[in-house]
RNA sequence: GGAUCGGUAGUUCAGUUGGUUAGAAUGCCGCCCUGUCACGGCGGAGGUCGCGGGUUCGAGUCCCGUCCGGUCCGCCA
């Protein structure tokens, strides 16, 4: 028997109990003829006492750092406690211990706040995952995983597999391929999510699936993005949108109850993308604070009628726009944005805002400050056009209270309403607003169904653009609008007045669920009729011939009686970063690619042998 | 494809307008220490300043190229 206790579970009361330890030596202490050693496993950290002929044995056999190391001895009570671990009470008085295993010198420290940098720590990503605080966010992943599986257990869905191995398809991200050594010239892809097949486990009749399960994506990456990540994915037949929300509200719930102890019996709010992008400047709002955009200038296509939120004197607010700062007159989009709280800010802060928002990445020319002065006064950065009367109006448009000030951008309708968007994330973080232990679910629902892509250059056949599917082309227009697609060409007569075409109105039955500023999931109501299927897909530019091809099978399947369904998939790895407050997914991922892709570890991905190039029937790379 | 920050001791970093023998902390090694738990004290070893080229009397420092890593934009149905 190598261990009758592990080293995080003794306690006062086992006092006098012979026992035995194995475990990795974390830290050594010696004083003379006595020596401690903290002994690590998973469950904790015990601590070891030598008497002087065991330490002069220790000194023999030159005891270091994460030496794998098995003693015997009696636990005892501390002369001096240690109340700030679990085992601090206690310590081993060692009769005796065996050197299971020895070590060379780690090349950082194993400790939460490790001396190593993230490079060094994936390269020796083995010794990374001996520290307590990245074990804790693999605990914490297992138990997502385990709350997620009991959930769906209970509610009666089947986990299925699907392949690995599929076919490559034009549509959504670049896929990894893998080819094929039976059938020459030829290549597998491997699945960017299980969409399709999902599907046809539906029409066999499954009626409830789900699978944790590996997804892959040939696309440059970011903190949050790995090229390999894992989805919780999800369908249902016989549903609609709403009964989808509901059932996986209740997983989310689950998953708040299991994992964090959290009673999330909060209603979870639901708002149009329109809305989104309306109040937030974003699909994927952190509602955590409650400050929204204000729209004193917008394009008119942008936002049809029927905003039915927060909309104060819009066009009233435009004329005085022009007149106080005549350089919005010509700008595209107008945005402010009422910080609370911050209107004592010094020219050295809102100076270093404005450097903020001109950086590339933000692309803004400039930033104009409104203070809303405790004393009901105004003071704007643009003291030449100052006004009290037209300041009070912009403030009062923008929702502001004394105290607050207003940062208003200004240029062309994309950019800056991500700016905006950018600048209020910004904000709220320097101001403490994104508390990493609150969480705030939210749907956004309604996306449009198609979104519109630019000509590129020498693209003859699509000169005025073409549309593509914002979601997935499996993605179902709103009932109400089926026949609006149908009884439509998709074609594109004039690229500027792309939005003038009726696909641009037509709203998708798909929905987001966002957590804390995170898109965690996506997920729509599938089309199931070949006709609906393949207008479709002529939209988005295929020929019959092409949608034989690549998604003949499942065209096939839909005439022999489809139902009904629809499903959500949430990305597991990112979930679980926000809810152990990460930004990283790579915390939660036990052997993780770097941003290149690389496996630095294993020192993937390689050449491989002439031998392999020729079983392929693949041209060496010269 | 693009922007930006970084690469100096095992590790994390500092290094002034370009100027003696490139420093600190930690880790490592040795000696001392019977109650530590970030143990303490004394001493020591440890560097091709990512790589290549250039400017200069002189380059860790300036310039060009390149490689590697972080973050972001594009991209990610």
């Amino acid at each position: 028997m190598f261990r009758s206790h592990t080293c995080g579970e003794l306690r006062i009361a086992d006092v006098n109990k012979e026992i035995t330890l194995a475990g990795w030596v974390q830290t050594i202490r010696k004083f003379g003829s006595i020596t401690f050693v903290d002994l690590r496993d998973r469950y904790g950290i015990s601590q070891l006492l030598f008497n002087e002929e065991l330490t002069k044995q220790l000194d023999e056999n030159a005891l270091g750092r994460e030496f794998v190391l098995q003693v015997h001895g009696k636990v005892s009570e501390r002369s001096n406690k240690n109340l700030n671990i679990p085992t601090g009470e206690i310590e081993i008085v060692v009769e005796r211990f065996t050197i299971l295993n020895k070590s060379i010198t780690p090349p950082f420290t194993i400790q939460d706040d490790t001396d190593g940098g993230e490079d060094l720590r994936m390269k020796y990503r083995y010794l990374d995952l001996r520290r307590q605080a990245v074990r804790k966010n693999l605990e914490l992943r297992y138990a997502v995983g385990r709350s997620t599986r009991n959930y769906l257990h209970e509610n009666n869905f089947l986990d299925i597999e699907t392949p690995f191995l599929i076919k490559s398809t034009p549509e959504g991200a670049r896929d990894f391929v893998v080819p094929s050594r039976m059938n020459e010239g030829q290549f597998y892809a491997l699945p960017q999510s299980p969409q399709t097949f999902k599907q046809l486990l539906m029409v066999s009749g499954y009626d409830r699936y789900y699978q944790i399960v590996k997804c892959f994506r040939d696309e440059d990456l970011r903190a949050d993005r790995q090229p390999e990540f894992t989805q919780i994915d999800c369908e249902m037949c016989f549903v609609e949108q709403e009964d989808i929300l509901q059932m996986f509200e209740g997983l989310l719930r689950n998953i708040f109850k299991d994992v964090k102890g959290i009673d999330y019996s909060d209603k979870i709010e639901r708002i149009t993308w329109q809305q989104a992008m309306w109040n937030y400047g974003n699909d994927k709002p952190d509602v955590r604070y409650d400050v929204k955009l204000a729209n004193y200038k917008f394009p008119s296509h942008t936002f049809p009628a029927g905003i039915d939120d927060d909309i104060v004197g819009v066009e009233i607010v435009d004329a005085v726009l022009m007149e106080i700062f005549p350089v919005f007159a010509q700008a595209e989009t107008v945005i402010a944005i009422a910080v609370p709280g911050c209107s004592g800010y010094t020219r050295k802060q809102t100076d270093e805002l404005t450097d903020w928002v001109k950086r590339p990445q933000i692309g803004m020319s400039g930033l104009v400050f409104i203070k809303c002065n405790e004393d009901g006064t105004f003071k704007s950065s643009v003291d030449k056009f100052y006004d009290e009367e037209k300041l009070k109006t912009l403030a009062t448009a923008a929702n502001a209270k004394a105290g607050d000030l207003i940062l208003i951008v200004a240029g062309a309708e994309e950019r800056t309403r991500k700016a905006a968007s950018d600048l209020r994330q910004y904000m709220a973080e320097s101001l403490g607003l994104r508390k990493p232990d609150e969480f705030r679910l939210l749907w956004v629902l309604d996306f449009p169904l198609f979104e519109y892509a630019a000509a590129e250059e020498g693209e003859a056949e699509h000169k005025n653009g073409r549309w593509v599917a914002r979601h997935h082309p499996f993605t179902s227009p709103k009932p109400s609008q089926i026949a609006e697609m149908i009884n439509n060409e998709p074609s594109i007569s004039d690229a500027a007045n792309y939005l003038k075409h009726p696909y641009a109105n037509i709203k998708a039955n798909a929905y987001d669920m966002v957590l804390n500023g995170n898109e965690i999931g996506g997920g729509s109501i599938r089309i199931y009729q070949k006709d609906l299927q393949q207008k479709m897909f002529a939209a988005l530019g295929m020929s019959e011939q092409e949608q034989q091809e690549k998604f003949g099978f499942l065209l096939g399947a839909f005439e022999y009686g489809a139902p009904p369904h629809g499903g959500i998939a949430f990305g597991f790895d990112r979930l679980c970063s926000i809810l152990g407050g990460s930004e990283s997914i790579r915390d939660f991922i036990a052997f993780p690619k770097n941003n290149s892709g690389r496996d630095v570890m294993i020192d993937a991905p390689s050449g491989i042998d002439e031998k392999q190039y020729k079983e392929l029937k693949l041209k060496t790379v010269l």
